[in-house]
DNA sequence: GCCCAGCCAATGGTCATACGATAAGAACCT
DNA sequence: AGGTTCTTATCGTATGACCATTGGCTGGGC
C-alpha cells in the first residue's frame, strides 16, 4: 500500500529549498522587514540565513523579481522595489500580504475592488453561464447548506461559491481576479460566519443570488450580490474599528493542486 | 569549446542573457508554441537552443513559473499549464500575449474589464482626485490637444491621461490594472487615431471627462468615460470584423527573433 | 575648494560540473 | 492480468570559478 497522502489536509511542512526561500524572502519583504529602496542582504549572506546554496537564493530571487517585488544589478544588490511597482494581482503576493500585513488600507482596496468587479461578473455570468458552471456552483452552495446545518467548514464551500461564479462570466481576466479575491474572501468570511447566525443569514443570501443567475436576471442578480457584498463590508468594517488585529488563519498555502 | 560563438542560433544579446531568454520562452509559450500540457524541451536542448548556460536557463524558467505560465518537476519535464491558470495581470504576460496573440477572445476581455473597470475608476477619482493628480491630468491632456493641433504623439499622452484617471481612483489594485490595461488602451488607441477625424472627435469627449472629475461629479464622469469607452470598442469591433491583422505598434522591444 | 576622469572593489551575472531526488514508464514477478 | 520493483530521464541542489557592471573612492587638474 502507498501511503494515501491525498487525503492529508494539513501542510507537509517540508517542501522544497526554492518553495520555502522565496515565501520565507517574499513574506519579509511584503512585511516590510526591508524598507523599499533599501538593498537585502547580499548572497552569500542569504545562502547562509536560509542555509540553502547560492542556487536556490539566485533562483529564489528571480521569482520574487518576476512578482515585481525587487530589482537586482551588480553593486546595486537587491533593491525592494515601491509598492506601486509590486504586482498586486500575484496571487503568492497577496497571499503573503494577507498574512502578514493585513492593514486597514488593504482590506478597504480589497474590498472596493471586490465590489466593482463583483457585481459586474454577476451580470455577465446570468448571461453566460453554461449549465456545467451551474451545477459546479450549486454544489458549492450545498456544501454551504450542508455545512450550517450538520457542521463544517463554512468557508472554503463559500470561496467556491464566490470563485464558480466569477468563472462563469467567461472572462479570463475575471477569473484570474477571483483567484486575488480569494484572500479578502477569506478573511472576511472567517469573520462573518464568526458572528453568530453569520452562516444561516448568509446563506439565504447566497441562495437568492444563485437563483437570480439561473434565472437569467442580471439586474437582480446584481442586486442580490451587492447586498451581499455590503453586509461583509460591514462585518470588516466593524472589526477594523474596534482596532482588533485581525488573526489571519491560513489556509493550506497552495491553491489547487498544480496540474 | 565553450569560447566562441560558432553555434548556430542568433545569438544577439542586447539585453541580459536572463532577460532575454525569459521574453522568448515566454513569448513561445503565450504564442502557442508549445501545447497546454505538453513539456518544454529538456533543459540541455533549451541550453543550446538559446546558446546560454544552464544556470541562465533555469533561472528564466523559474521567473515564468513565478508569472504562472509553466510548472516543473522532475520527470515530468516543465509542463505548460493551461490558459486560465496563467497571470493574466502580469505585464509581462500580457505585453507578450499583445505582441503575439492579440486574437478576438483577448481583446474582448480586456476590453470587458475595461468597462467595468474605468467607470468605478473615475467615480472614485471624481470622489478622491488631490489637486496634483488633476494637474498631472491636466498636463496629458494638454499634451493631447497640442499632438492634435500641431501633430506629434497623440497615443501616448492619452494613455497618461487614463492612467492618471486610474492612479486618481487611490486604490493600489485600480493602479496596477492600468499598467495592464496599457496593452488594450494602446492597441485602441491606434485604431481609433487611425481613423480620420478620430483624435479630434475623443479629444473632446477626453475634456468632457476630465470637467466632470474636476467638478466632482461621479454620474457625469461615469457617462463620459462609457461614452468614450464604447466609442473604442466599436472601432475596435469594426476593424476586428474586418479580419485584419492588428499589427502591434509598441515600443520596440528587442527584435530578438528567437526560435 | 570644486569638479571631473579614471581606477577599484563589491556584488550580481554566467558558466561548468557533479550528484541527489523524484516520478513516469518499462520490466518483472506472482 | 494485476500489481510491484527497477530503470532512467529530468529536474533539484550544491560547489567553485570567473566575468561584467556599477557605485564609490582616489587623485589630479582647474
Amino acid at each position: 500500500m502507498h501511503s494515501l497522502r491525498l487525503i492529508s489536509p494539513t501542510r507537509i511542512p517540508v517542501k522544497n529549498a526554492h518553495a520555502s526561500t522565496v515565501e520565507a524572502l517574499g513574506k519579509s519583504i511584503v512585511a516590510g522587514q526591508y524598507p523599499v529602496g533599501t538593498s537585502l542582504p547580499p548572497e552569500p549572506q542569504l545562502c547562509e540565513n536560509f542555509g540553502v546554496s547560492r542556487t536556490v537564493v539566485r533562483e529564489s530571487i528571480k521569482s520574487l523579481v518576476a512578482k515585481g517585488l525587487i530589482v537586482t544589478g551588480p553593486k546595486l544588490g537587491t533593491r525592494v522595489l515601491s509598492e506601486d511597482q509590486w504586482n498586486w494581482f500575484d496571487p503568492d503576493v497577496v497571499s503573503w500580504l494577507s498574512q502578514k500585513r493585513l492593514s486597514a488600507d488593504f482590506l478597504r482596496d480589497l474590498q472596493e475592488l471586490r465590489r466593482i468587479v463583483e457585481p459586474a461578473a454577476i451580470r455577465l455570468a446570468a448571461e453566460r453561464a453554461t449549465t456545467q458552471e451551474l451545477t459546479s456552483i450549486e454544489v458549492a452552495f450545498s456544501g454551504m447548506k450542508n455545512a450550517v446545518e450538520n457542521g463544517g467548514d463554512y468557508v472554503t464551500h463559500d470561496l467556491r461559491f464566490h470563485q464558480g461564479l466569477l468563472q462563469a462570466s467567461g472572462n479570463r481576466m475575471l477569473v484570474q481576479m477571483s483567484k486575488v479575491l480569494g484572500a479578502l474572501l477569506r478573511t472576511s468570511f472567517e469573520i462573518s460566519t464568526a458572528k453568530k447566525n453569520g452562516p444561516a443569514q448568509s446563506l439565504s443570501m447566497h441562495r437568492e443570488v444563485l437563483d437570480a443567475v439561473i434565472a437569467r436576471e442580471p439586474d437582480r442578480a446584481e442586486a442580490a450580490i451587492l447586498h451581499l457584498i455590503d453586509g461583509a463590508k460591514q462585518d470588516i468594517d466593524l472589526v477594523l474599528s474596534s482596532r482588533r488585529r485581525i488573526p489571519y488563519i491560513g489556509r493550506p498555502a497552495s491553491p489547487l493542486r498544480a496540474l
